[in-house]
DNA sequence: TGTACATCAGTGAACGCGCGTTCACTGATGTAC
DNA sequence: TGTACATCAGTGAACGCGCGTTCACTGATGTAC
């Protein structure tokens, strides 16, 4: 054993976790081996030992969201309480965060790389949808009743969460970008019930405190 | 005049509607200037007498979005009266339903490329703000007044129905994919009025005719 | 403690390939007479 | 109607480049004695 035990477990952690920043910045095609390799001070030939081909790279990377917990953390919020009934409400709020919005690296893969995935082969879908569920089903058990069927809800907050996102970050007009960001968070607490205590018609006194909401 | 007159600008716009429906299908980076010009039945050596570049198509083609009123439609929803109090509802049906889900090709930018966009540069992201500040616009003015703002709930129903989509892109079961597109529906149309005479808690008789509009 | 050794993580030259871009040329076209 | 011509849309060989992938080799490492 001429190198200590866990070292080449290190190596392609740091190898998957170059790939997975570079590829939520420039997207799978855009991004070189040697690129990924030198975000770990190696040079490409090295690649090789550690995957099959590029592709497998990629469907690790996107297999890492629901085995890595720190990257899980990523939509369920950084600091969020399982256990607490207001889960939903932290998620949300987290997702449409600003934090969330400028770090393109730590991103959560369903808002740096959705079209990519959908252009992508089954395994990528497959890891895909695993987040998407784990994230819906987060939501249904958080979310207070309301006209529509519990899971419902939650996939829509889910979508308008992702979407809102995704829309934000093709805006050059950061105001703007901001607004989206703030409306669906409004939007998002309201069909989830976490807006308590001003659930009815009383629209004008919501929105700045979604602002901040969404400033956070 | 050698050639017809017109023969340039006809040869133009069938250019573009090659990259156009390439792009959404593959994306920018993985298109080649040879199989654009091939799916005009050119070669590619004649491509820099019509543009400057390959980015120089890309901007052009994302400016059409909003230029082209066949284009326009996509999103406008395929047989829309504008003068209906009924768009936003049809707006949001033609953009969450199954034929725009199938027809890649055809597709709404921001459902086939937001990501692509997001990586790319101003005036990429310009098109796609008029883009989507006209979807806003048409849906506010449509629209009933709920708990927030019209602009703000505008802005999310616009944000759901783009990210209902392009999450159901990503999916490998078609179900979950039929599911989601079906849930966004009725939220979108839930929070847009547009589900008229059901709006308070009875939410069961409500998601099969949601079910049945995503399908159409 | 010091030396020889077997291991194997990492190197970098080489490969074929397709890309965006350039450009000298071709040949189909409408026009002039 | 027929012929000669000028125009210019389109061709395809060529370019330098970076890519994914391969592989013979290097040299740093922990171990054995």
């Amino acid at each position: 054993m001429p190198y200590p035990s866990g070292h080449r477990e290190a190596v392609k952690k740091n190898i998957i976790d170059s790939a997975r920043k570079l590829f939520n910045r420039y997207g799978f095609e855009s991004v070189s081996l040697n690129r990924i390799m030198a975000g770990v001070g190696l040079t490409h030939g090295g690649f090789y030992s550690y995957f099959e081909s590029k592709s497998d790279l990629y469907a690790e990377v996107l297999g890492c969201f629901f085995t890595d917990p720190q990257w899980k953390s990523c939509w369920e919020g950084v600091h969020v309480d399982l256990s607490s009934t207001d889960v939903g409400s932290q998620v949300v709020r987290a997702y449409l965060s600003r934090q969330h919005f400028e770090d393109v690296e730590n991103s959560c893969p369903m808002v740096a790389l959705p079209t990519d995935v959908a252009r992508s082969g089954v395994s990528a879908k497959r890891a895909f949808e695993t987040v998407f569920k784990a994230m819906v089903s987060v939501l249904e058990r958080s979310l207070s009743q309301n006209g529509l069927s519990r899971r419902t809800t939650a996939q829509a907050v889910a979508a308008l969460s992702i979407g809102g996102m995704v829309v934000a970050r093709t805006m050059d007009d950061r105001a703007l970008a901001d607004e989206l960001r703030a409306a669906c968070l409004a939007v998002a607490l309201n069909l989830g019930g976490w807006d308590k205590g001003r659930k009815s018609k009383n629209g004008k006194s919501k929105r700045p405190q979604a602002r901040r909401a969404a400033a956070s």
